[in-house]
DNA sequence: GTGGTCTAGACCACG
DNA sequence: GTGGTCTAGACCACA
């Protein structure tokens, strides 16, 4: 599922895509698993069935689900995707480190966070 | 001065806040220091003064800059904006480190890519 | 509704602004309301939509409204906001208090002015 | 003397203005005193001399203090204008307890507020 | 000269 | 139809 905040800036149907864009990056929706219908995601979140689809129509263009006409929407297997995912993760690291680093925060204090969650995440 | 990018989704002035935001913070900007005039910037960016206006209006409200009606804009001396913003880069460390590890990237490259630029930034 | 006065010093949109805050504030409109559209309460007050636009923006900074692009603009279910109102208000009282008392007034007065509206109010 | 305060809204004229009204209504500065001269006063807070005499001359306007030529500007004894200054306090009074009473806050806590400063202020 | 306010009207994204 | 952004240009108060 995903949670949506009609407080936050960005509009409902890029918190959508932003969400599953996520869980499939991070593999918490494993390739081949179905995604709700459009029709049961905009029950459920009480929105427009419209805005479910242009999720979903994004999501299909950039490649992270694939709709199978009559079945249902089904995360892809891509592992091109996750690379590129990942490259924008490391470039959005490296520039929040630098800008923690003009502030004063030691790279011995970035490690540290880090390491930390070692014990809870495996 | 800011950098601009027509292509970037962020509106225009947002591109203005978080471009000031950021040499503020970092100390790029030094307390007490002057910001353009707003029609001076206007006609730099080549963009209407009001959206310049609108720009330093919510520095203001963020605590970034004090505007003195007839002189201009200067920078605050501001620590406790530092901290804030310092809150605020470790949250998104955090969010990105965590979003980097489920994708499989090893604590010990996160790690060297921390380090790595020990040598140029001393 | 707001009351506008041209003869206020105040701006426009501050006007606006304060009126809503304090109808916010003492619970006139209730969590959840909706608030009139920028284009319709700018033809009712006969200004210009921009003037709207930029107090209902400040009221949403303050937290007192979440505004939802194509839906409108709601009144938030602040608790925080009203104490911290009422911080504000209670520091007013103090000082104008304060400046009464210093011109001669005495403290028997200003208690008989707070009981006078025991009737009408319970 | 007077505080000036470039992060307040008001401008630097109306923020004299605004301090010596409230010294002179308190009779902290009591009819007769001598106000500082223009020069002197412009050099102290470091201001345009401009400014001050504008300041000056809406204080005369409003008929708190005399300009006597080549001499300086003297407090006056206004009787009939602290009566105005304790009108006008007398309704910020009511208007404030009427918000915080709508508010929830008790009477009984407002007269309280106004008690407690019993023993400080004689 | 500075920033502050306001108007008039355009175009866009969203639902 | 909603709010969001931006432009163009006016007038004002202030220093």
């Amino acid at each position: 599922m995903v949670h949506l905040d009609y407080r936050d800036a960005r509009p409902i149907y890029a918190q959508i895509v932003d969400g599953y864009r996520e869980q499939i990056a991070s593999t918490v929706l494993q390739p081949g698993e179905k995604l709700p219908s459009v029709r049961e995601l905009a029950s459920e979140l009480a929105i427009n069935p419209n805005t479910i689809q242009r999720a979903y129509r994004q999501l299909e263009a950039e490649g992270w689900i694939a709709t199978v006409a009559g079945k249902g929407c089904f995360v892809c297997g891509g592992e091109k995707l996750q690379e590129q995912e990942k490259g924008r993760l490391l470039l959005e690291f490296d520039e929040t480190t630098a800008a923690l680093l003009a502030l004063g925060v030691t790279r011995g204090e970035l490690v540290w966070r880090i390491e930390k969650g070692d014990k809870g995440n495996a």
